[in-house]
DNA sequence: ACATACATACCAACTGATTGGTATGTATCA
DNA sequence: TGATACATACCAATCAGTTGGTATGTATGT
């Protein structure tokens, strides 16, 4: 689809770059904040190739959305975190994961659709749409390996592998906000803390339990 | 909406009544997306009202930040989970009422606070920072409570009374987003859930556990 | 082999509406 | 008389979106 010409080989992909500009602009300014000239220029295109890929600025934001997903699908199924054998060893992993990447620059570890859904869910409900579907589309990844540790275990229980999967996000999403409140990254990784500790109880494991 | 008496000028005070709009527009719409003309039309006063009371639309949002403060404040301390004797079940009375307060319309029930954090971090370190403080005044509120638990149990720990206040904070904001993302409130109370089931199980508690 | 026709990808300049903010006036109260 | 609390009218800048164009590729007919 996309075509680079023979003057400007390096402008082959004005779509892409709009949507890595806005996936890394809209992650620090919010969405409303955010102007279709500011996008532009942080693309290195002009406003008319803006519109020749985006019908509107709502457009490139359910692209934005989707564009995260697909990304975001593909950086963790190529993650450490599947490796262990035992599943609730992998959903440990993934909790770990998840705190080790809340490293950097605010802008850069935060989630693109979380901060979108928050601030677009009235105005704009196809983004919002977009944005449900990445969340809760990549919490279903961790379902299997749940329920997987639930059967593995046996244990009764009065809650979902789906609801334990939106609680991890929810926990990520909350993390964030922190952060972005604080200015502070440990405030978010003690909150992965306590996600897991919980997970590590609810599966009653003894495994590499920090606290007495 | 004409104004109402003006022979005290204490009540029907237009600022009061557009950090009451604020408040409002801004939990559906978002800062950025919420124009002063919005909260002028919304508080039912002129643009001149607007700008004699706050110096920009910056100063708003700080000021909306602090009377979110107050109000909320106010509410949790009038709140009827403050009457067990034990501390543990007063911190777990608190989870129950934040889940009850989960009800009706989105911008109804979701953080002012949390929202506006999470758009204008990067853009108004001002109304960023009065919102940090009414998130982590609010969360110091728990902690005695969190405090006199853990002593009266004699659990070890590595965690603090402070990180465990944070980190139910950090699941209501995510709790939250879910609910935009969704439109669904029951996702949110979902995850209340399973952050009164940590608590419980960090505790030790046999007290109302539901799951076997 | 080559012209015609059309599609894609982008650009520069422009526009009408909206925005945050200002200048100025007025009514009320201390 | 002066300060406070508004209202009215306005403005410069900015915004999303449009217009009209160029450069390039591709499909088709002859």
């Amino acid at each position: 689809m996309p075509r680079p010409t023979k003057h400007h080989p390096e402008r082959g992909d004005a779509r892409a770059r709009l949507l890595e500009a806005a996936r890394d602009v809209i992650r620090a300014r919010g969405f409303a904040a955010t102007t279709v000239d500011d996008l532009c220029k942080a693309a290195g295109v002009t406003k008319g190739a803006f519109f020749h890929h985006f019908e509107n600025k709502e457009a490139l934001g359910v692209a934005a959305a989707q564009f995260w997903a697909e990304t975001t699908t593909a950086f963790f199924a190529r993650a450490p975190y599947h490796r262990p054998d035992d599943p609730l060893d992998r959903v440990l992993a993934y909790v770990d994961f998840r705190k080790s990447i809340i490293d950097g620059d605010l802008a850069e570890f935060t989630c693109l659709v979380g901060t979108m859904a928050q601030e677009v869910y009235h105005s704009h409900p196809a983004i919002r749409d977009a944005c449900a579907a990445s969340i809760f589309g990549h919490a279903a990844t961790l379902e299997p390996d749940i329920r997987a540790a639930m059967e593995a275990r046996a244990i009764e229980v009065d809650w979902t592998p789906a609801s334990l999967a939106a609680h991890t996000q929810a926990v990520m999403q909350g993390a964030f906000i922190l952060a972005k409140a604080t200015g502070d990254r440990e405030v978010a990784r003690e909150s992965v803390d306590h996600l897991r500790r919980y997970i590590e109880m609810l599966f009653g494991s003894q495994r590499s339990r920090k606290e007495t």
